[in-house]
DNA sequence: TTTAGCACTCATGGTAATTGAATGCTAAAG
DNA sequence: CTTTAGCATTCAATTACCATGAGTGCTAAA
């Protein structure tokens, strides 16, 4: 019973403070939820929560607020686990489209998360560094210049446009191409530069400027290590009273948003579902809860959401988890009965 | 003389104002620049500028700002087109490294020139539609699913991931791959949707949800109508004295930063050399100046510079006329004589 | 035509004075 | 032993007020 009481109060001022973004004292708190204490009950109860630092006062006569042991207590034992109606209505008419890449489900997915608890969403690839190399494909162009396209196990496109001297002879790219295609195909992003060295030779045959090229592909395969990340509804944080009226607190977090600490911080979370309350050396203010995701193709990606500190945690939370989970079984339903779009001519009949 | 002393005071303010971001009165004005007149002549000065609508006050008994034609007028007549040195430097830097693609030109050029005016700039391609196809590579993956990249004639590389059936046979893949290729390589891309009506028919052969991939296929052409945009040295806004402290204004900025709006706006102009102050009905406080940049195989791409309405226009026009006129240079000279990559293995002799 | 002088305006910044939401504590009531 | 009522106290936030000074427009003299 005494337990219970205590954690309703904490309950409460996590909420009604997660609503409101100010102190919520012990009046306030009876009021709004009408309580059947006192006030001078809450504010005994509040004085121990705070002792066992699960509360905080802005000043000494303010009301209190969560503090990060008290989110994470809350997060921990308190929170109700409510999936919202709408976001299961959103993910289902999503994925009920057809035609959808695995990039165009999961970028939907994370603006659908985004809209829904108003928070920034971070998507996380699967590290290119572990994914072998597929196919490189150089495709001339008109005006001396050519692409070279570099596709990854998992789907992961990268490509790169070159200058070539008017007078080219195709075969000799063509050649060129395939001597490359030969080599590099099924190697790892990671060990990329390592066996690019070792066709170097073989290259001076075709290319004069070898060390040119050499760079050049070297550079696109760099571009495979950089994370692949998506961030989506940036905006959204925009509408926190915290950093309404903040243009410099509004500022830092912006351009942290986009740096690469962030990436680290998400990426180095291997656990099912992590929150992150504040701890964020980056900065402070920020807390980022994010869930592992496992994609087709054993490759495991994360998706997070990123928002003050008082951010409303059941509801990220809830929709983070019920959202990977339902991405999940969908790319496993679709793998083992996958959607029949391709058939061999003598198939025809089987249509439908 | 009258006429000169006008316009002096009118360059003065402007430049001052850029500088300071505070109205300028009659005694700064003195005071900073030693104009060799009273403060009484000078606030006369102002009186007629202002009745002229090229000058404006903030309250009563403030110093004077500049209007959008007070901008204008200093634009067209007053300002005086010196080129950063440390742009030429770091452009020259940049221009004599070897293999770089036209798009990390363009990128790294549009970094400089963020970095230099402390704006932020947006780079917007040539308008996809009117290039055409150059071909379409389906690569099949791991794990029942294949990758389709698209690209067009100016190197633009568009791509999707689609899930197939786990027994789909390897030759029909091929087989329908070289009948798309065939029949839709060299089509514009303004006319692809059209022509994919076309092989309808002959797609029913090959593939069972004809229509299931008739709308993948023409989801990844509508991706090419969507511009081509980067956006660089967003931060550098934030350091704007208007934006800095009020976040609700900084906010309308950046997500308008990310609206079409403005590329529609930007993509309107075929200028050479234009300059929005103030009149974007996207956003009052913001300016664009833009200039046509002419891209390698007769493409025609756009470099804006975006900030606030007090941006220093002499700065970055002529670094933005600068840039892309080099740029320009750059690539007609590279076109020319290009760099020798690829050789004939006959030709190996001729090597350097 | 220019300038000196002057009265006037008004944003800015600082210092009370006031308010009120909250507290902790004590002592009584359950 | 727990809960509650009552009360003095604290302190952020709001408001009121005043002084400052940068700036203006206007008039009259140079």
């Amino acid at each position: 019973m005494e337990r219970n009481r205590r954690d309703l109060i904490l309950k409460h001022i996590v909420e009604h403070f997660i609503k409101t973004a100010l102190p919520v004292g012990s009046n306030t708190l009876i009021d709004t939820y009408q309580l059947p204490f006192s006030s001078a009950t809450i504010r005994n109860e509040m004085l121990s929560l705070e002792q066992d630092g699960l509360l905080e006062k802005t000043h000494t006569s303010s009301g209190r607020i969560p503090s990060s042991q008290g989110y994470q207590y809350y997060v921990d034992h308190l929170r109700s686990k409510s999936v919202d109606e709408r976001i299961k209505q959103q993910l289902q008419v999503m994925l009920s489209q057809k035609t959808q890449s695995v990039t165009d489900i999961i970028q939907k997915s994370s603006e659908i998360l985004s809209n829904m608890t108003k928070l920034a969403s971070v998507v996380l690839g699967p590290n290119a560094q572990q994914e072998k190399l597929m196919s490189i494909q150089i495709t001339p162009l008109e005006n001396n210049s050519a692409t070279a396209v570099f596709i990854t196990d998992s789907g992961y496109v990268e490509n790169k446009t070159f200058v070539l001297p008017t007078n080219i002879d195709k075969e000799a790219l063509a050649d060129c191409m395939n001597l490359i295609n030969k080599r590099l195909k099924g190697t790892p992003v990671a060990n990329l530069s390592e066996k690019m060295d070792a066709i170097r030779p073989i290259l001076e045959d075709y290319i004069v400027e070898h060390d040119a090229v050499y760079q050049a592909f070297a550079q696109a395969f760099i571009n495979f290590a950089s994370e692949r990340l998506k961030l989506y509804g940036k905006d959204s944080l925009f509408n926190q009273p915290e950093f309404a009226h903040d243009g410099d607190k509004l500022r830092k977090i912006l351009t942290m948003l986009e740096s690469p600490k962030l990436l680290d911080e998400i990426h180095q979370n291997s656990n099912n579902l992590t929150v992150n309350i504040g701890n964020s050396q980056s900065h402070q203010d920020l807390s980022i809860v994010s869930s592992k995701l496992k994609m087709p193709g054993e490759k495991e990606g994360r998706i997070a959401l990123v928002g003050p500190t008082r951010m409303d945690y059941d509801r990220a939370l809830s929709a983070l988890e019920y959202v990977t989970s339902m991405l999940e079984s969908h790319f496993e339903k679709h793998a083992e009965k996958p959607v029949d779009k391709i058939k061999k001519k003598e198939k025809k009949n089987e249509k439908e």
